[in-house]
DNA sequence: TAGATTGTTAATCGATTAACAATC
DNA sequence: TAGATTGTTAATCGATTAACAATC
């Protein structure tokens, strides 16, 4: 019923959509969805989500659907919601402080457990009850509490010193909102990008692109 | 030399790296390079490089390579990064603070020009010069400055509601940072979602899935 | 049983890589 | 000219869509 042949990257990124819409579904008690439905809701084809869903084995039933709250907890299970990895926070600052706050690591399979900054006057604060230490005590928490992943919210010129000291340290997992491309190609690591001003440059694009059309058409 | 051929949408979303790449080298004074080079410091193929640069014509020169400083003004040009797109900001909250703040609009073909939020308490607040104004006062700001663009930093319940409001008043893009899904299918509008928590998400898989199969080999 | 809908194979489409002729 | 490297076509690969037999 779970673990079974290949699951492509493509799948993979889709996969926290799912269970959002899913979870979204959940709340106003609807316990049974065809591939159809879902399409309709999601944007995608049929065809696609039970390509989709078939990746983990037998999710569906034919003639039936899917059972919402089932199909919601097994993605939960694959994404790995259900265990608990320990992360820390680098960098204090604006989006450190942001997404300490309003990210919900609970819900996403994190804990959060640590909290630091080089900047003296952050130094000592308190962020969703966890207390901001200098950068310089990192080596030292990571050998008493070995967490797994670090999220990065530093500016690029500290970007690569401070992940090869994390490394060193451990660390396996970067979710890395600097502007520095951290590359995936070290096998020693994970590395998760979030490019906020990428992001903005392609809607910049976009919007442009989309402005000259209306104009022609 | 300029636009020309089909424009995937894996290219677009590829130019923002090239861009922020060739911004770098700018930087240490490279003058020219080959796409050979490029792709190791990127970790794609030459090849690719060099199709994808072809796409807008030809910006290099067969024996030499390409001019970093050209090829970062064009690709500048091609993502409408010379030009200026009036903003707002929905949601003054901490993310949306740290939006404000953190993001250079201006050097990515924007400019801010409204912040709102429905919560009294910050109403008044000046975030980088602009006054928080009450989300009453949406459409009667855009009769009056037609800003093209929203920056949504709101909770998932509020999004539906607000982004209709926003297109009757004439917005034509979002930056989407609220855990709804603002879908694509509406031809009148452009949606650049950035789901943070589908980020999180995914970096847990990945990171099981090391753990997993490192633990087996 | 009849109707619905999945699981799964085959066909299509698009994106990446390889190869090489053109040319600086 | 000789060497280097692009521009571009052809080959490959992967992901999406279509179709339908299996089955609830």
């Amino acid at each position: 019923m779970s673990d079974a042949k290949q699951v492509s990257p493509a799948v993979v990124r889709r996969l926290p959509r799912y269970y959002r819409f899913l979870g979204e579904l959940l709340k106003v008690n609807v316990t049974r969805i065809s591939s159809r439905e879902l399409s309709e809701k999601m944007g995608l084809t049929a065809s696609q989500i039970r390509q989709d869903l078939n990746c983990f084995g037998g999710f569906g039933q034919q003639g039936y659907g899917y059972n919402v709250e089932q199909l919601h907890d097994e993605i939960g299970k694959i994404l790995g919601l259900d265990k608990c990895i320990d992360a820390i926070l680098i960098g204090a600052g604006n989006l450190g402080r942001a997404i300490a706050n309003h990210m919900s690591f609970d819900q996403r399979g994190f804990r959060l457990i640590g909290i630091f900054d080089q900047n003296p006057a952050l130094i000592g604060d308190k962020i969703k009850g966890i207390t901001v230490t200098s950068t310089d005590n990192i080596e030292t928490f990571c050998k008493n509490h070995s967490p797994v992943v670090a999220v990065l919210c530093i500016p690029k010129t500290a970007t690569k010193v401070i992940s090869e000291k994390l490394i060193k340290s451990g660390i396996k997992g970067f979710w890395n909102f600097s502007h520095y491309d951290l590359l995936d190609n070290n096998p020693d690591i994970i590395v998760e990008n979030v490019h906020m001003s990428d992001s903005l440059m392609t809607l910049s694009y976009k919007v442009h692109e989309f402005v000259d059309n209306n104009n022609k058409h």
